[in-house]
DNA sequence: CTTGGTCTTTGATGTATATCAATCGCCAAA
DNA sequence: TTTGGCGATTGATATACATCAAAGACCAAG
């Protein structure tokens, strides 16, 4: 039940004690890494290991926000709809990430799997008990929102000034560093999620996305692999690209 | 000192006792509400009013961030430059509302008036010291993130899906239910920033904004009064133009 | 191997919004 | 009152991206 699917990182061991959920291999990169070996043993208590298939809604936008969750293995995708359909993609997230973050007693958008993926799944009710028994928990918590504001904010950014060229040479970017961060490698880059995704984080429609990607090829900053494998052949003139030079 | 402009909300006491910083007209608006009299004592003594005129910068994208704010009174702005000089303003801050919350130590955004504003400017250090000692204080604060948060990705959606006429519609919609909010009339709804800072701030140009405000005039939605003043003359019709209706 | 499906890429055309350019309105200084 | 300046509005034109449409690429089922 502790064992989780395939190594994704190397084997740092970050300030406290392993055991229990010892065997995780994303510990590291959660907030569980600031817990002692007696905090993660209560911790365990309200928290269970989840998993689904590809393209699965682990909840909806409005639902009843009883869980937190963890990333434990896979991708997942956060989006809010417009009455009409279209949609907005907030974020993906990766293995160690964290979702469910709600200010009101609901959650504020649809979570759903990218891949498939293993998420830990902890009792909001029982959680916030521990958070009270442990504010450095609850600071932890705080930083973790305050770092996912300034995301928020480099989105906005994003979505509101830049063109689609910088849009994808920033997103390209983006994930590259995030895999980097997790312990991956981060050129060539993996992009698991469809154009029609992308197309809705960034702001723009598949078409776009494609072209636009084939441009940045034929400039010869990036070459695509497979459509999810992107290698940067000049990462120096992406970053150039992505901040408008 | 603790006595502050003008009155701006009702005679409302939410808990806790009132006691220095008692004159506070937006007391109940801010964390302070949470304090006991024996805390506001003690958070007082880290807090300094700083008053700026319009247009003035608070404090800049990546200068250490040494201190936090409360607005008193007036109008503040947040946004980020592009190197070229592109901006995108992230979001206008009202009396009650709190500006500082920083994932490293510098700030990730420039915070400027809007208009004439006071604000109170608590020392970082010292308030981060009162934080370990009063969880309750850090959870308050997570609550704030946690609704910022999710404003940001309504913003996202906002600047990702929405067309110029949802956007404004919107715009004029969240800034009168924030007046209200505050305890002020809604309707007419004051506009105190520019068209150029309303653009930047909706992912338009000036000129957009401009000839969508006279086209929701034209549809009898509302009522241009002066270039600030807003009167909705259909508020539903406006709330189904902001959805995309 | 063929078929059908889904996703991606590429092409032709349309359009919402940006850009460029006056003009207008208002306020403050002379 | 006139003048200058800045912000807002309106008009003419340009363009980046969306939309509509087709063709490829890939994969799984038959």
């Amino acid at each position: 039940m502790e064992h989780l699917g395939t190594h994704r990182h190397g084997d740092r061991i970050l300030g406290g004690v392993r055991q229990s959920c010892g065997e995780c291999e994303i510990r590291d990169l959660t907030f569980c890494s600031v817990l002692t070996a007696e905090e993660m043993e209560r911790v365990r208590a309200c928290r269970t290991e989840v998993k689904f298939s590809a393209h699965h809604t682990i909840f909806h936008e409005a639902d009843e926000a009883d869980h937190l969750f963890n990333v434990t293995s896979g991708v997942v995708k956060l989006y809010k709809l417009l009455a009409d359909g279209r949609r907005q993609i907030t974020g993906f997230l990766f293995p160690g990430e964290f979702l469910g973050l709600a200010a009101n007693r609901t959650y504020a958008y649809t979570a759903e799997t990218v891949t498939a993926a293993k998420l830990c799944r902890f009792s909001r009710r029982r959680l916030e008990k521990l958070f009270d028994e442990w504010p450095h928990l609850e600071k932890h918590l705080l930083g973790i929102a305050a770092s996912e504001l300034i995301a928020a904010q480099d989105q906005m950014v994003l979505l509101g000034c830049k063109t689609a060229q910088e849009k994808m040479a920033s997103f390209i970017l983006g994930m590259s560093e995030r895999a980097e961060a997790r312990g991956q490698d981060g050129n060539p880059v993996t992009l698991p999620m469809s154009r029609a995704d992308i197309g809705d984080y960034l702001g723009l429609t598949i078409e776009t996305v494609s072209r636009t990607l084939t441009q940045l090829r034929n400039k010869g900053v990036i070459s695509l692999m497979d459509s999810g494998h992107i290698l940067l052949s000049k990462p120096d003139d992406l970053d150039d690209l992505a901040e408008g030079f």
